[in-house]
DNA sequence: CGCATTGATACTGCACGGGTATAAGACGTG
DNA sequence: CACGTCTTATACCCGTGCAGTATCAATGCG
């Protein structure tokens, strides 16, 4: 199924198999047997292109979970190991800050408190680390996390704010709508995927808060964000309302089966905020 | 994986290795290369005996659901073929029975429908069927069934009743009390767990509903069912509710990735009944 | 009409999973 | 207390299967 998966992702063996360190001839034979023994085809090929088959797109997607819950088996596996090393959280850097403060004080008040690790990552990549069993507990905030398949609980539901460099012709207004923001020459920034490449478009390449206030300050680009990360900008900005902007709920989320006493208590200290 | 399931499932080597059809040496050499890989010791041995440890414990559930979850992709994969199978759908027997057809008839009606193939199974079985791939879509029942990981829609939620031989003393009463019911010298009959074994106890074994309003005629057992139950019962038994039995809710639910269309337009289906 | 690119095939070697035989430790029993 | 039984671990061997190298076949491009 990883041979799978790399082929799939990359449409092409020998890439592909540079990716899995073995050579193509194996790999080729591998996809050839596991279409045999599904009895199905996965991949048209020619010569020159590969492309996936209606089958082909499941076995993705169910083998990318697949392949998940058996790295989350190995991972919180080994983090029951008597060595106790507590509880691990993620959460996206910069986001729901003074949220994750109060939180983890409010926790650690607490009589059963065990140590907590925090993992600040990048955009999605939290989620992730949920689901492959890096992590116990995370703060993933919807719409941009997908939390299907996962246990949530919300925290907090907030409007989004436009972030422009100060003394923009929009900057005195009461709020603006999506549809003037799509329209501004300022491009919004790129964020990275979780492989580390960047989609295509415009808008400057962008790999945490500080770059972002940056490329703002000097007027290359504006900004979504949620209303609570006002507070850290820095002042050399200014900040509009979007009126029919999404909002953004902060969700504390866990895997569906935990049954971990701490990931419970630490839900039901969130909850009691 | 497979092998320390088996083993943790048995808490013997020598059935586990019958179970698995291999000889027993190299199942104990899996698993401790297992433990070598994860680091992590999984089983407490004696030369009599065998227990879980606490990592061991989370494996044995993580591994389930990774199993699950390899199965799952292989079945989902194999349903994907271009020789269209239309769609599954898992039930319990007996269940839901008007509420099933009122869905079939009007998912039939729709432009877009595919065949439905229902499945008919036992308690507890339609929830596994779904988590491995066998079915796409299910009727369950909570809180029989435990929905964690899979996405619901809530259907309809009924009162539980109390089904009694004619002529019992209770038969006459408006309503009885949990209470009374456990207090009751008549038990409650002992369902097949997913694996064909029966939980110890009192209380007779039964397969399905002909056997049990068979036994509750025969004065040998009680009940306690869903309302909607009653329509498929017969006429010799007398019929309470019970004020303070916890309600039962039929939902439709189906695995959190899927992006079957046709799934999609049943579940909306079910929601406009 | 070559040439480059890419997936498939042929063949070889070796590592690993599985089998049998047997040891070692623990418990019950006469 | 020794012996038999039960259960897991070790020693050793063997065959399957996966990965590697070399090469072929087919397709697109200049």
């Amino acid at each position: 199924m990883r041979y799978f998966v790399a082929v799939a992702e990359e449409l092409h063996f020998g890439r592909a198999a540079q990716r899995l360190t073995i050579a193509q001839p194996p790999l080729s034979r591998a996809i050839q047997q596991l279409e045999r023994r599904l009895g199905v085809v996965l991949l048209h090929r020619t010569t020159r292109a590969i492309t996936l088959t209606e089958a082909g797109s499941v076995l993705l997607r169910e083998a990318r979970l697949a392949l998940d819950a058996v790295e989350a088996a190995e991972r919180r596996t080994r983090r029951a190991a008597p060595d106790q090393p507590g509880m691990v959280l993620a959460t996206k850097a910069g986001a729901s800050r003074e949220l994750l403060s109060r939180l983890l004080d409010a926790y650690a008040a607490s009589p059963s408190a065990v140590d907590v690790e925090v993992v600040l990552c990048g955009p999605g990549e939290s989620e992730a680390l949920l689901r492959n069993g890096s992590a116990d507990v995370a703060l993933l905030q919807r719409p941009h996390d997908t939390t299907a398949g996962l246990d949530t609980e919300d925290l907090r539901t907030e409007n989004q704010v436009l972030v422009l460099p100060e003394g923009h012709a929009l900057a005195d207004r009461p709020h603006v709508s999506m549809a003037e923001v799509d329209a501004l020459p300022l491009p919004l920034p790129r964020w990275p995927r979780r492989d580390g490449t960047y989609p295509d478009g415009p808008g400057p390449k962008v790999r945490d808060l500080i770059q972002l206030t940056q490329l703002i300050t000097l007027g290359r680009a504006c900004a979504l964000v949620p209303e609570s990360l006002r507070a850290q900008l820095d002042g050399d900005h200014a900040i509009v309302a979007v009126a029919d902007a999404p909002a953004v709920t902060t969700v504390i989320a866990w895997p569906a089966h935990s049954r971990s006493k701490a990931v419970a208590e630490l839900v039901r200290t969130a909850l009691e905020l």
